[in-house]
DNA sequence: GTGCGATGTATCGGTCCGATACATCGCGGC
DNA sequence: GCCGCGATGTATCGGACCGATACATCGCAC
């Protein structure tokens, strides 16, 4: 999942490390914590060890003055490779069983402006039919297990139960969204944000925007 | 988190692993998905090792008809110990950081029928400000940086601001209620659930039943 | 009588996290 | 002048947890 969120990343702009979880943090923000970089820097180092980025040292043009003391160690650019872009092309498009679990489908849909409609619309209806399952297994424990459990469970049962229904509500009406037209924007429900009356959302063709 | 889970469901009754993540499941199916076996039999393991908890085998009585091939591996029913519960006791008492994140809060959550009422009070508290600070990042991001980011994922922001607005109300009910009274029943909205009418919930007064 | 789904125990490789360490840089206060 | 301090920046280590896999038993439907 890292892996297929940098190379997104990436492929927008070359980056360091710090630059990248800064990044993914706004970009993901929604769905999970900030990346840590005893994830971070590792998946780097895999990513580069098979092609996928190259390392471009910012090393400040007068380097031979100092020679091991102190070291200097500038902040490294990652810059996607033309393999990068196949396997990001390759990984977002191939939809796992973890495509749908909570994170996955988050970094998914995070990348749906370079993701083609028929794989969107695959996504989006998996997602859907999962949350479905979970709901379902809900409503069985509070149907035919609500006196074994307490009160307080019972309660967090009836949340993510609730919770549950209304992610369903949000996939139906993108997933509606996606069949007829374009643009992801959920009608307006009056409730969050505030902001953002008329942002016309730019029609979002498949993937503008192909080289940097 | 498994530590914790495990040691209040063994506090109820003794169990054998596959029971163990039924119930697992069961009570937990509302903030993550099944538990898997590769967490669950080493940390089964550790627990043992620890003394928190006796492993008691169901050897049916005629064991030694059967020297060594087939071997037999009967049911392996575990069962907490004193120093188990002394160890639960400490754990769901002490909250850190990890005590706010979505598994952390809903692992302590469903036990918080052995949970004295500071200490609920405490939790609840300490999560609505950790949604707090996750709702005001996606609304500095929505406000700030919305003409860097594409349709998709200002959609999933705006997803994701909601849910964090809901879950803030949803603490803010289950404090009120703390605070005065007892019964974690939030108002019924009239949405999900439809059973639940008139399902007196029993005060669940500190823990009762402390002993099997 | 035989296959097949539920029950049941267990391991292995891999991903990701949290804590920790350490170095540089700019800026405000004394 | 210089000193601390928060932001920037790279990096490692141990541990928690997952997904795939393997294997064995039991009951029952066909």
């Amino acid at each position: 999942m890292l892996e297929l969120a940098i190379l997104g990343l990436l492929q927008e702009a070359p980056m360091h490390g710090y630059e990248l979880r800064k990044e993914l943090t706004a970009k993901l923000g929604a769905i999970r914590a900030a990346i840590s970089y005893g994830s971070l820097y590792p998946t780097l180092r895999r990513l580069q060890a098979a092609g996928w980025i190259t390392e471009a040292a910012e090393t400040p043009a007068t380097a031979e003055e100092v020679p091991a003391l102190t070291s200097r160690r500038g902040r490294v650019v990652y810059k996607i490779t033309a393999e990068g872009k196949e396997r990001f092309a390759q990984l977002i498009a191939q939809a796992g069983p973890e495509t749908y679990d909570d994170t996955g489908f988050g970094v998914h849909f995070a990348f749906f402006a370079r993701t083609d409609q028929a794989t969107r619309l695959r996504i989006l209806e998996g997602r859907r039919r999962k949350i479905e399952e979970r709901r379902e297994g809900l409503r069985d424990v509070l149907a035919r297990a609500a006196e074994r459990l307490d009160a307080y469970t019972l309660e967090l049962q009836r949340h993510g139960l609730e919770a549950c229904e209304r992610e369903v509500r949000w996939l139906e009406e993108l997933i509606a969204n996606e069949r007829s037209g374009r643009a992801p924007t959920v009608p307006q429900r009056g409730t969050a944000g505030g902001r953002r009356e008329e942002t016309s959302p730019p029609p979002p063709g498949e993937s503008r925007k192909e080289r940097p």
